[in-house]
This record gives C-alpha cells, sequence and structure tokens, in this order.
RNA sequence: GCGCCGCUAGCUCAAUUGGCAGAGCAACUGACUCUUAAUCAGUAGGUUGAAGGUUCGAUUCCUUCGCGGCGCACCA
C-alpha cells in the first residue's frame, strides 16, 4: 500500500479519536515507573493483581485477538507487554481498537504474569498521547539502510535500541572525563567558534560571513590557541570540548564537525600530561563500558596504564631495517624510494618520516600506546625536546591503528613562536594551505609570559568508536554530515542565486 | 576527486539469456478474550532513484545525473 494510503488511514483514525471528544495530542501525562522499573517489580508478581502502575511510550507492536489484544510498549528505559481486554476496558475498548503501531500512549492497569510467564500490564485506561501519522519500519527486520538511518535517527534510535546504548556510552564517557578534570581542579571554559584566524591545527577551514562587521569569519579548526591565552591569564587548568570544523574528505574516520576534548595546565610538561591523559582515558572507558579491557573490531584493547611509550625514530628505524635516527633527508628520501613511496616535493625530512611511520608503523599500532619524539617542522606549537632539538616534546595517542590525541609541551617562547609562524608563512606562501597564519595577537600573549604549559588534545568521536565498537564515525556522531535528500544540483542552484545577489564579493574559497 | 557496489511496495528483500514486477512483514475487511515474528480467510498497495538512448519489448543493456556504502587519494 502507498505511503500516502497509510497515512491516509492512519489520519482517518486521528479523526476518529477527535469524534470521540478526545484530542490525539495530549499536553501531559504522569507515570509512575518505566518499563525497566515495572519488569524488575513484576520478578516479584504471580498472578494475582498488584498496585496501579502508571507507564507511557510508543507502541511497537500490537496483536488483536477479537475482544482483547497484546501490545509492546517501548520507553526509555526497554519494552513492556500492555494487555487490553473488552470486558475489563468496557467502552474504552473502542480506544484500544484505534491504536495503530508506532503511537504514544501513557496506560495505567496492574502488574500480572501472562499464561507464558511474560510480566504484563493490565490495561485499567489508556491514554492516546501523541498519534503517529507515518508507518514505521518493518517489525522484524527493522530499519537496516544505512542512509535512512543517518538521516532519520529519530527512528533510527526506536528501531535500533543499540543506537541508543551508543549514545549513553557516549555521554558517560564525556562526563566521566569532566568529573576526571574537575577533580583535579580543572575550569570548563568556552571559546569562539567563530574565529577571525584559523589556528592550532593543520586544516582547511570553513569560512563564513558576518555581515554587520563586513568581514570573513572561520569556523574553528582548533580551539588551542584560545586555551593557552587563558593559561596567560591565570587560569592554571583549563579544559572545553570543542566542536571543531575542518573542510576536509569524510570517511570512516572524519566528520567535518567531530568534537576534541582539550585541556592545558600550568606547569606541566608533556611527560605529566601522559601520565594524566592514560589515566583520563582509561578511567573513562572504564565508565562508559564497565571494564578496561574494551572489544573492538573483535580484538580487545586493554587500556590499564601504563601504556608503551614508543619512539617515533625507533619505530620507523626497526620498521625499514635500518637507523633513520638522524633524520638525514637523503636517506629518508631513498627508504621511502624503496618503498614505492614519491616525496612530494618540498617535503623535508621530518615530513618523510611521518608518512613512512602513517604508512609502515601506524596500522599495527593496536593496542593504546604512545608515540613520541616527532620531527621539529611539523610541530610549530610545541617545545624543542630537551638535549635532542630535532625533535619535540609531543605525544600521539594511538589505538586501533587510529590516533587518537596529540600533546605537547607548550611553546612559551614567544619569539620561538614568532619564528615558527613565519616559518609558516613561508609554507604558505609556498602553496600550502593548511600552513598555519600568523597570529600576532597570540605572540603578544606568550609575550607577558605563559608558564610551562602540558596542553593535550583527544579526539571524542574516535574514542567513542573504540569504546562502542563502531567502524564509523558516522556511527557515533547523532546526524553525521550527509548531502541534501534532494540532491546537490538544485541546492548550488539556490546558493548561486544568493551570492548573485550579494554586493562586491564572490565566495571565498 | 578516483574506482567498485547498491538504489524495486511504508519496511526487509526476490525477479533466469531483455519477455505480463513478486514474497514476507506492515495496512485494510472478517473470525478469534493469555498472544508474543499470534493464527486463519480474504483485499488492496509500484513513475523499479531521475533523465535520455538501444530494442517489437528494459528492473535487466548503454550514457549522463542524484543519493548512499566500501576502498583509495586528500587529510593529523
Amino acid at each position: 500500500m502507498s505511503l500516502d494510503e497509510l497515512m491516509r488511514q492512519r489520519r482517518e483514525k486521528l479523526a476518529q479519536w477527535r469524534a470521540l471528544g478526545i484530542e490525539p495530542y495530549a499536553y501531559r501525562f504522569e507515570p509512575t515507573h518505566h518499563a525497566a522499573d515495572l519488569l524488575a517489580l513484576g520478578a516479584a508478581v504471580t498472578e494475582a493483581p498488584g498496585e496501579t502502575v502508571r507507564v507511557a511510550g510508543r507502541l511497537m507492536a500490537i496483536r488483536g485477538h477479537g475482544k482483547a489484544g497484546f501490545a509492546h510498549l517501548l520507553d526509555g528505559s526497554g519494552r513492556i507487554q500492555l494487555y487490553f481486554r473488552a470486558d475489563h476496558l468496557g467502552e474504552s475498548f473502542r480506544r484500544y481498537e484505534l491504536l495503530d503501531v508506532g503511537d504514544w500512549v501513557g496506560v495505567a492497569g496492574s502488574l500480572f504474569r501472562t499464561r507464558t510467564g511474560e510480566i504484563t500490564v493490565r490495561v485499567d485506561a489508556v491514554e492516546l498521547l501523541a498519534k503517529a501519522l507515518r508507518p514505521l519500519p518493518e517489525k522484524w527486520h527493522g530499519l537496516k539502510d544505512p542512509e535512512t538511518r543517518f538521516r532519520q535517527r529519530y527512528a533510527d534510535l526506536f528501531m535500533n535500541l543499540e543506537v541508543r546504548e551508543t549514545f549513553r556510552r557516549r555521554a558517560r564517557l564525556t562526563s566521566a572525563m569532566r568529573e576526571f578534570l574537575d577533580a583535579r581542579g580543572f575550569l570548563e571554559v568556552e571559546t569562539p567558534v567563530l574565529q577571525p584566524l584559523y589556528g592550532g591545527a593543520f586544516a582547511r577551514p570553513f569560512v563564513t560571513r558576518h555581515h554587520a562587521l563586513d568581514m570573513d569569519l572561520y569556523l574553528r579548526i582548533s580551539n588551542e590557541l584560545y586555551l593557552k591565552r587563558l593559561i596567560v591569564g591565570g587560569l592554571e587548568r583549563v579544559y572545553e570540548f570543542s566542536r571543531d570544523f575542518r573542510n576536509e574528505g569524510m570517511d570512516r574516520s572524519h566528520n567535518p564537525e567531530f568534537t576534541m576534548l582539550e585541556f592545558y595546565q600550568a606547569f606541566a610538561d608533556v611527560h605529566e600530561m601522559m601520565d594524566v591523559t592514560e589515566a583520563l582515558i582509561a578511567g573513562a572507558v572504564e565508565r562508559a563500558c564497565g571494564t578496561r579491557q574494551a572489544t573492538y573490531q573483535g580484538q580487545i584493547l586493554d587500556w590499564t596504564p601504563p601504556w608503551p611509550r614508543i619512539s617515533m625514530l625507533d619505530a620507523v628505524s626497526d620498521a625499514v631495517g635500518e637507523s633513520v635516527r638522524d633524520l638525514d633527508r637523503a636517506r629518508l628520501e631513498r627508504v621511502a624510494a624503496s618503498r614505492g613511496m614519491a616525496a612530494r616535493p618540498g617535503t623535508g625530512a621530518g615530513g618523510l618520516l611521518d608518512e613512512l611511520f602513517s604508512v609502515l608503523v601506524q596500522p599495527g599500532l593496536v593496542r593504546p600506546c604512545f608515540v613520541v619524539d616527532y620531527p621539529v617542522e611539523l610541530s610549530p606549537l610545541a617545545r624543542v625536546k630537551r638535549g635532542h632539538p630535532a625533535v619535540v616534546e609531543r605525544f600521539e595517542v594511538f589505538a586501533a591503528g587510529m590516533e587518537l590525541s596529540n600533546a605537547f609541551s607548550e611553546q612559551n617562547d614567544p619569539e620561538a613562536q614568532a619564528r615558527a609562524f613565519e616559518d609558516q608563512g613561508r609554507r604558505r606562501e609556498a602553496g600550502d594551505e593548511e600552513a598555519q597564519q600568523m597570529d600576532h595577537d597570540y605572540v603578544r600573549a606568550l609575550e607577558y609570559g605563559m608558564p610551562p604549559t602540558g596542553g593535550v588534545g583527544i579526539g571524542i568521536d574516535r574514542l567513542t568508536m573504540l569504546v562502542c565498537d563502531a567502524r564509523s564515525i558516522r556511527d557515533v556522531i547523532l546526524f553525521p554530515q550527509l548531502r541534501p535528500e534532494e540532491g546537490r544540483a538544485e541546492i548550488d542552484h539556490e546558493a548561486d542565486e544568493e551570492t548573485a545577489g550579494r554586493a562586491g564579493r564572490g565566495s571565498a574559497t
């Protein structure tokens, strides 16, 4: 039957409710229990009716038997069976007959156990809370189509209950992190999403337009430089769950907007931040999963500290079978070439090392670990390693082959920071769109003096993937980015018209 | 951006070499007062993602486009 016809039938029932003098979209209902509470209560129930209970939710199945009927009601806690009888409900049995799968109802009744043993509410009274005009997906196979699941996450959430669990886990993970940081004296802060300069990471930004100021603004790719300004201001320990935006490709581990936890601690270096990070993450994983040994795609990831600490120089040297610890560019280029990896022009020794690392080492980093000793040229915001000026005091956390976290002993020498920005500026001029922009105000802040500081960023979406055994970042973002359903051509057309209507500026790219 | 795969009823899926587009569930009608993928009898439901082409005839073959999935590339 066509969707139009199915919806027409439901609208007809809606009219019949109104004909009974009942408003099909109620204003309130007061449940006394959730379904899960009733199942727990019902464990003690035998045959005799117990106290009156009130429960509300969405009808997920109706099984009619003439003058009686069963239904399953789904609420935020789970399912409970309802039993309707004509001789028990009298006149209002008519209400039961007007119910459809998908309707929101509130019922009052008493608990009993059916002949087959299922804890059930014998309904004394039923109220319609909201009529569902649209038919639900099929009861047995459910809603599978990934496109529909992402576009209509509301339907995904009531058809696929494990999806609810994913987002509950995500929330437990972040609240555990907040509690951990709050308990250690960190202050949760909020910094600008709209930034006149973008910095703190290498990425292409989204550009937007402020009409009153007549200027372009960038959606932040990172909040790092703002948090460190707060350290300059003396807040000493700050954190923010930052929605960041990067105008890049999308795949299993990248969504254009994603969530990063960044935290900064005055007087700490990268070594101290490693200890903090592994304690923070291990505790949060334990809270989210109930264990520190979380299964991911068939492998057990053990988050129990301490995690191995691996030097990038050692790891790549081991992988290629000769030492590249001296970061000799000619040697690295030869090693890369021998593995069929063509160095892009302008790539320095550090870039080559990083590429070798990404291909040869990273996929094998299954268990959570720290990678340290990053080449200085890749890290304009970090301090050089004491006694080893070719690398910086930085770590990244990897697990299941995925990068989860990035941290350093923060650069607090304003002149060194200015030189690093200038170096980035030269790369920009050479065509590197992702090179960072000179931020004079940030340098000015450092000129007032920033204490030694350790800073960490953790990719919350990716960590959630690992904790929820999700293969795609789309599974852990409630509304992942998709192209519009109507199709791109139409949208482009509208956008063109709008741009054409504006005075004097094309779109910035 | 490139490659491969997919898009058929509200949902989940079929359809042989190109030959009348089907099933289950959901819906509707009837029977049924402890069912649970309820059961039984019946009914209805389609612009096969869109446009174009080849053909007597296209869900099927070709082209373009849209959306999605996977992989690669880009990307920390």
